[in-house]
RNA sequence: GGGCAGGUAGCUCAGUUGGUACGAGCGUCCGCCUGAAAAGUGGAAGGUCGGCGGUUCGACCCCGCCCCUGCCCA
């Protein structure tokens, strides 16, 4: 075996994330990406990383990663909470990780909170169980408009920045308040990477065709057995869970379940909810000036990728797998 | 063939005893977003009130005919 002397310097792999609205075709190209890059794929979507939710998550089945490991999957049981901060520190722990062991770190999600919270310098003040759960009860006593004017009495700045009916961020600026005893920030750090060796790729696409796509989708996991998944999840304490009940499409079936619902609608409405996700998803990533889109059909997209790619990563820090000079119709 | 109910925003429905439709929910569009983010929340745009004719200073509301939908009788 022939010696290696390792590099006096470590040189750190570049961090690639993959945005873009739900079915797009984040997925693939992340799979080209990584594969080019000899990456490993991290997931930032918010409900993937639940154990059981596939079907609806359009989570990809392992028979079709490529073999590329895929971090922060099926971490978590539909019973467990969810929420963006404990995300972030595990996000933020597999990709030095990766990077630790020269591996390309690419994330893929379209939970656009979650991808700042980690690419950026983002964070999150603390939190208290206690005070939260007193602080929402009193929200359902009392209506946010009340609650809303309490913070506006202690906290003018963030009260005007919240919307009296916002009951949710209304109560989260109050906890934060009482726990800190410092005002509330309810605005959004400045979108400045925490590691300037950072791109984001964005998918781009029309409406139409992502709006015929979601239609397709939604259809190909009812034919799927998706109904039976949820059955399953419910079985295994879906309903008691904070987070993983609210999913898309879950929500639907188990009010179909509950009786609540015919199929048809259930659909339907999984379909409309899915569509209004994406847009909401597009105006998050499109306020981002930093992303290098890319269109989903573009045949050359990959190498596109890629030349983002190399124009944020420290000389030497790539080893790509693909022959120099890229693909045959540059 | 006869009777009853109904035809108002893209959808489901309110409403005006004749004087410019207070419309609502959902959807759509645009925006906001720091521990539930596939969540939460604000705003806007949408209507020749089934068609034709009549009465009236004026009709979505009254009259006549017609068309459509649902239920009932034959």
């Amino acid at each position: 075996m022939p010696q290696q002397s390792p590099p006096p310097t470590p040189i750190v792999a570049p961090i690639v994330a993959v945005v873009g609205q739900t079915a797009s075709g984040k997925t693939s190209l992340s799979l080209d990406l990584a594969e080019a890059l000899g990456g490993e794929i991290v997931n930032t979507d918010a409900m993937q990383v639940y154990r059981g939710m596939d079907i609806g998550t359009a989570k990809l089945p392992p028979a079709e990663r490529r073999g590329i490991p895929h971090h922060l999957m099926d971490t978590l049981s539909v019973r467990e909470p969810a929420t963006v901060a404990n995300f972030q520190e595990w996000a933020r722990t597999t990709i030095a990780d990766l990077r630790g062991r020269g591996v390309v770190p690419v994330l893929v999600g379209g939970s656009a909170l979650y991808a700042r919270s980690i690419l950026d310098r983002f964070e999150f003040p603390a939190t208290d169980a206690d005070v939260r759960v007193a602080f929402e009860a009193e929200l359902e006593r009392v209506g946010p408009l009340v609650l809303h004017a309490r913070l506006a009495a202690i906290d003018p700045a963030a009260a005007r920045k919240i919307e009296p009916e916002n009951g949710r961020r209304t109560v989260r600026a109050l906890e934060v308040i009482e726990l800190t005893g410092r005002p509330y920030s309810a605005s959004l750090p400045v979108q400045e990477y925490a590691d300037p060796h950072t791109v984001q790729i964005g998918v781009d696409i029309d409406r139409p065709t992502l709006d015929a796509r979601i239609e397709r989708r939604v259809e190909e996991m009812f034919e799927a057995g998706f109904v039976q998944e949820v059955e399953r999840l419910l079985a295994e304490g879906l309903d008691e869970g904070l987070t993983a009940r609210r999913a898309i499409g879950y929500r639907e079936v188990a009010a179909h379940l509950r009786g609540e619902l015919p199929l048809a609608e259930a659909k339907e409405r999984t379909m409309q909810a899915t569509r209004r996700f994406a847009r909401r998803q597009d105006s998050w990533f499109r306020k981002d000036p930093r992303i290098v889109w890319v269109r989903y059909d573009d045949p050359d997209r990959v190498d596109r990728a890629l030349a983002a790619v190399r124009a944020v990563s420290p000389s030497g820090s790539l080893r790509e797998t693909d022959a120099p000079g890229g693909s045959v119709d540059a």
